[in-house]
DNA sequence: TAGTATTAGTTGCGTTTGAAACGATGTCAA
DNA sequence: TTGACATCGTTTCAAACGCAACTAATACTA
């Protein structure tokens, strides 16, 4: 066409192509889980969470995730009725709870892990060391950049 | 913490790391369109789209960026209420029917373009030709992989 | 041609989402 | 103490979401 205008091509637009690879690989791992467990991404991602660090409060596991608080306290009260997660009071800080996987939740936080790890390996299938060292490196950094960008561009907080 | 179980690092687990880092950039460059132009992701989505392609059904707009028919059906409703889009029917096949931008979609889509590639280039700065083609390229075959992973650990489809 | 299947796109409806308000607890300074 | 303020986590509510059902049109099949 004309050409008139500072072209984008949607293919090699970074912000767009991160979204789909992120949507297809999210969609495509929930499948996993969400048939043989009944977990939702959030519940999923709470379970990793606390396998990974056993004793965590809400607030850190939405630092540490980056999801919504109120995804987190939804995730969770979900969890604790199904008997996955467990909270403990704080007596030295009422305000907050720890939270940790129950026996149950345990299993199947172990059950799942390989075929997670399967997955992640299957992905790197191929890719040396390096490269998948390049990879989150990448990862890290354009998170950094993006954060930075925003607030460059948007000049807003 | 006793280590019996097959770890999993959700720091250098790929989907998780993935999934934050399109959250992160996605909201990040919507910060820019949102304030000024009062457009969602999914219809930002379609204008760029729209905007790269000239005309498009809907059903192709789904197909090439991912997003639930649904949500390109309300965005365009949308889109096409405020004036920025324009349907066309296809007299070939009235099922169908072609979108295109408006002038005032075109305008917003002009203006906003050089922001938009501001911030894609500002997220690889620093980066070469190469380094650049190399995460297109990782991109294009992690989508692929994940595509073929759930196949084949799913067996479902 | 009639009958069935398929496809484009919208809408109804229950679910999920997150911003804002909230109750409850904790902190700090006067 | 007391009062003002901050923080943790839940709840409320309106908007956004996506599945499923739908309408309308086209394509296949016999």
């Amino acid at each position: 066409m004309t050409g008139e205008a500072p072209r984008l091509e949607l293919e090699s637009f970074l912000p767009y192509r991160l979204n789909v690879l992120a949507e297809v690989v999210s969609q495509s791992l929930a499948r996993l889980y969400s048939q043989r467990y009944g977990l939702s991404i959030a519940e999923w991602r709470v379970v990793a969470t606390l396998g990974q660090y056993e004793r965590m409060t809400a607030t850190a596991i939405c630092t540490h995730s980056h999801m919504h608080k109120t995804k987190v306290s939804r995730a969770v009260t979900g969890l604790v009725e199904r008997g996955l997660v467990e909270r403990v009071a704080n007596s030295q800080d009422l305000r907050e709870a720890f939270l940790m996987l129950t026996a149950d939740g345990q299993r199947v936080y172990d059950e799942f892990v390989p075929e997670a790890v399967a997955f992640d390996a299957g992905l790197t299938e191929g890719m040396g060391e390096m490269e998948r060292g390049l990879i989150e490196a990448t990862i890290t950094r354009l998170i950094e950049r993006s954060q930075a960008l925003s607030a460059t561009l948007g000049e807003d907080d």
